[in-house]
RNA sequence: GCGCCCGUAGCUCAGCAGGAUAGAGCAGCGGACUUCUAAUCCGCAGGUCGCAGGUUCGAAUCCUGCCGGGCGCGCCA
C-alpha cells in the first residue's frame, strides 16, 4: 500500500511537470531508516533521457511533491539524486484503520480478471514413502497454490499419480520376493534394482495375512494383484504423510487414464500428422531437434511400451485441454531436461506454453551435527518425510522447506530444527503471535472489552517510532503476497514475516499495552489486532500454525 | 564435453529489471526480567561480495573467460 501511494504521488508530480513517465518505471525501495520510508532512483534513470543532471530533476520533482504535500511529511533529495519520502503519521494511522477493518481478509487481493490455475506438485510414484525432496515439493507447491488463492485466483491442486510405468512392476516383484521369504524361502532373491525399504516387507506380511500362500506361484495374474495391493498401500502412506503436512489435493490424476482414454494414441497421431516422429531400431522417436532441443528422444520403445516422456506430454496436453489459464509444475532440479522436452513438444502441438510455469527447486541435504546424513536408495536406508515430521513437527518441516529460495540447494539442519528454543526461526514468528494472544487473554481476565470504534479512535495516539515502524511493516503485506506470487518464491513471505515479528517484538518490549492510558491503550490494541492478523494470515499461506500459547 | 542452478561474515542465507556506508539469523563477546510470556530486546565484533577482465558517471548486481560445488545429458521414472 505504501509503494502504491507513493507511485501515485510521483506520477501526479511528473504530470504536473509534463514529463511523460509510466508508473512501472518509478521503482521504489525501502532505504535505510534514516533516509526515509521509501526512496526512488527515478531521477537517476531519467537523467540520460532528459539530458539533465539527476539532482536537478530530483529537485524539480521534490518541489512539486512538497506543494502537493498530502500524506507526505518529508521529501528530500539526497546522494546522486535519490528522492527520499517520509509519510505522515496520519497516513499510517489511516492504513492501520484499513487493516483493522479488513480483519481476516487483510492481504487478500481481488483480481480484476481471476484466473483458473492448476498447480501440479508432489506427484511421487506410489512405490514407497515420501522423502525429503517430496517434502520440499509439497511445501512449495501448496504455498504457491495458497498464494494464487490470496491473489484472488481459482486454484486446483493436482497430483499426477504415476501408476503405469515399469517401476510399478518392480514394486510388485519386490513385494513378491519378500512374500516368498516370509513363506519360508529365505534365499529367494530380491530383484537387482528392487525396492528395499521396510515397508515392502510390511506389505508382503499383509499379503500373507490375507492370502496365506495362495500367491506363491507368482503368476502374471497374481503379480497384478500384488501390484494393485502395493500401489494402494503406498498411496495410503503417501496421503497420510501429506495430511500431516497439511496438504490436500483436489485432483489425483491417474496415469492409467491416459491409456484407457486413448490420450497416448491421440498424441502419437498428432505427432505423426506434424511429421515429428520417425522409426529407428524398432522404436518410435520424437524429433525434438526440429523444435530446438538438443536430442531426439524415444517415446515408444521397441517393446511397444511408451517411455515416461510420452505420457508426460499427453498428461500436460490433457491439462491444457481442460482450459486453465495458468499451469504450474513443481519439479526437482533433476527434471530440467524432461521439462524442457515436454514444453517444446507441447509448443509444437500448438499450445501456448507461456502459460506453463515450471518451478524447479534444488535438492535437499539433511545435516546432522554439521555433516550430511548419508542416504542410500539401494539399501533402502533413507530418511523419510514421516520420520522428519515425527522428529521436529510439521510446522518446523514446512517452514524450513520454505525459508530458502527455490533455486538454492537447501541444507536442512536437523540440530537447529530439533531445537525447541529461540534459535529456531519458526518459533520466533509463532511466539510473536502467541504473545499477542496472551495479552488478549489477559484482557478477558480483567474484563476489559474494547469496541472497534474505540480502537479506531485510539489509533491517532500512536506516535512512537516503534508503533509507526510496525504499522509500516504491516502495510507491506499485500505487496509481499504479490511479489512472492509473481516470483514464485515463498521465501519472500517467510522473510517478511520475520520482519513483522521483529517490529512487533521491538514495540512490545518498549511499550505496555494494557498499562497504557486510554485512548492510547485502545490504539495499541488495534495495533495488536492488525499484527496478529498479519502473522496469522501469513503463516496460513505458508501452512504453518499460529499458536495461541507457547 | 554440453545444458541448468549455485559461489556474499566462522556457519546458513537476504540483497542481483546497476545507484547513497553490502544486510539478517546462528555461533562469539557484553548488557536488559518486582510490569501484557526473556522462545524477547539492546549493544559490540566480524566481509578482497570465488578469481580475472569488460560495459558504465556508478557493478555484489549486466557481459565474457576461468576456478570451485550441485543436478542433468537412457529404448529408467
Amino acid at each position: 500500500m505504501l509503494k502504491k501511494r507513493a507511485q501515485e504521488l510521483l506520477v501526479a508530480a511528473f504530470e504536473a511537470l509534463q514529463i511523460p513517465v509510466s508508473a512501472e518505471t518509478i521503482r521504489l525501495e525501502i532505504p535505510r531508516q534514516e533516509f526515509g520510508d521509501l526512496a526512488t532512483n527515478v531521477a537517476l534513470t531519467l537523467a540520460k533521457r532528459l539530458r539533465k543532471p539527476p539532482r536537478a530533476i530530483a529537485e524539480q520533482i521534490a518541489e512539486v511533491l512538497r506543494t502537493m504535500a498530502e500524506d507526505l511529511a518529508q521529501v528530500e533529495v539526497a546522494g546522486p539524486g535519490f528522492i527520499n519520502l517520509r509519510f505522515t503519521p496520519q497516513f499510517y494511522h489511516q492504513m492501520l484503520r484499513q487493516i483493522v477493518e479488513q480483519g481476516a481478509q487483510w492481504g487478500r487481493h481481488q483480481a480484476e480478471h481471476p484466473l483458473s490455475v492448476n498447480v501440479e506438485f508432489v506427484s511421487a510414484n506410489p512405490t514407497g514413502p515420501l522423502h525429503l525432496g517430496h517434502g520440499r515439493n509439497a511445501a512449495i507447491g501448496d504455498t504457491l497454490a495458497n498464494l494464487y488463492e490470496w491473489m484472488g485466483h481459482k486454484v486446483v491442486r493436482e497430483y499426477y499419480f504415476n501408476n503405469a510405468g515399469n517401476q510399478m512392476r518392480m514394486l510388485a516383484l519386490s513385494i513378491y520376493a519378500r512374500y516368498r521369504q516370509l513363506l519360508g524361502d529365505a534365499d529367494y532373491p530380491l530383484p537387482e534394482d528392487g525396492y528395499r525399504g521396510e515397508y515392502i516387507t510390511d506389505i508382503a506380511r499383509s499379503l500373507v495375512e490375507q492370502y496365506g500362500d495362495q500367491l506363491r506361484q507368482g503368476t502374471e495374474e497374481q503379480l497384478q494383484l500384488i501390484q494393485k495391493k502395493g500401489e494402494e498401500w503406498c498411496f495410503r502412506m503417501i496421503r497420510q504423510t501429506l495430511d500431516r503436512m497439511g496438504v490436500q489435493f483436489d485432483v489425483y490424476f491417474n496415469e492409467d487414464r491416459l491409456y484407457t482414454e486413448g490420450k497416448i494414441e491421440e498424441v502419437i497421431a498428432l505427432f505423426r500428422q506434424k511429421g515429428l516422429v520417425y522409426e529407428k531400431d524398432g522404436a518410435l522417436w520424437l524429433k525434438l531437434t526440429a523444435v530446438g532441443r538438443p536430442q531426439d528422444r524415444v517415446i515408444v520403445k521397441s517393446t511397444g511400451e511408451p517411455t515416461y516422456r510420452l505420457p508426460d506430454i499427453a498428461y500436460h496436453r490433457e491439462k491444457f485441454e481442460r482450459g486453465y489459464d495458468v499451469l504450474i509444475d513443481v519439479f526437482g532440479a533433476d527434471h530440467i531436461a524432461t521439462a524442457e522436452d515436454v514444453k517444446a513438444a507441447l509448443a509444437a502441438l500448438g499450445y501456448d506454453v507461456s502459460r506453463l510455469k515450471v518451478i524447479l527447486y534444488q535438492f535437499v541435504t539433511l545435516l546432522e551435527d554439521g555433516k550430511p546424513v548419508k542416504m542410500s536408495k539401494r539399501s533402502g536406508k533413507t530418511y523419510t518425510l514421516d520420520t522428519l515430521i515425527d522428529e521436529v513437527g510439521a510446522d518446523v518441516v514446512r517452514f524450513f522447506f520454505l525459508m530458502r529460495s527455490v533455486s538454492k540447494h537447501l541444507e536442512f539442519d536437523l540440530n537447529l530444527a530439533r531445537e525447541q528454543s529461540e534459535k529456531n526461526p519458526v518459533f520466533y514468528l509463532q511466539y510473536a503471535h502467541a504473545r499477542i494472544a496472551s495479552i488478549f487473554r489477559k484482557m478477558d481476565e480483567r474484563g476489559i472489552a474494547i469496541s472497534e470504534a474505540a480502537m479506531m479512535e485510539g489509533i491517532e495516539q500512536l506516535q512512537q517510532p516503534e508503533e509507526l515502524a510496525l504499522i509500516k511493516e504491516l502495510a507491506r503485506f499485500p505487496e509481499i503476497i504479490e511479489a512472492a506470487t509473481s516470483a514464485a518464491e515463498p521465501v519472500i513471505l517467510a522473510d517478511y514475516l520475520r520482519d513483522v515479528a521483529t517490529a512487533f517484538h521491538r514495540f512490545y518490549h518498549q511499550h505496555p499495552v494494557l498499562g497504557a492510558d486510554s485512548p492510547l491503550r485502545e490504539g495499541r490494541v488495534a495495533l495488536l489486532h492488525a499484527t496478529q492478523t498479519t502473522l496469522r494470515n501469513g503463516l496460513a499461506i505458508l501452512g504453518v500454525s499460529a499458536p495461541e500459547r507457547m
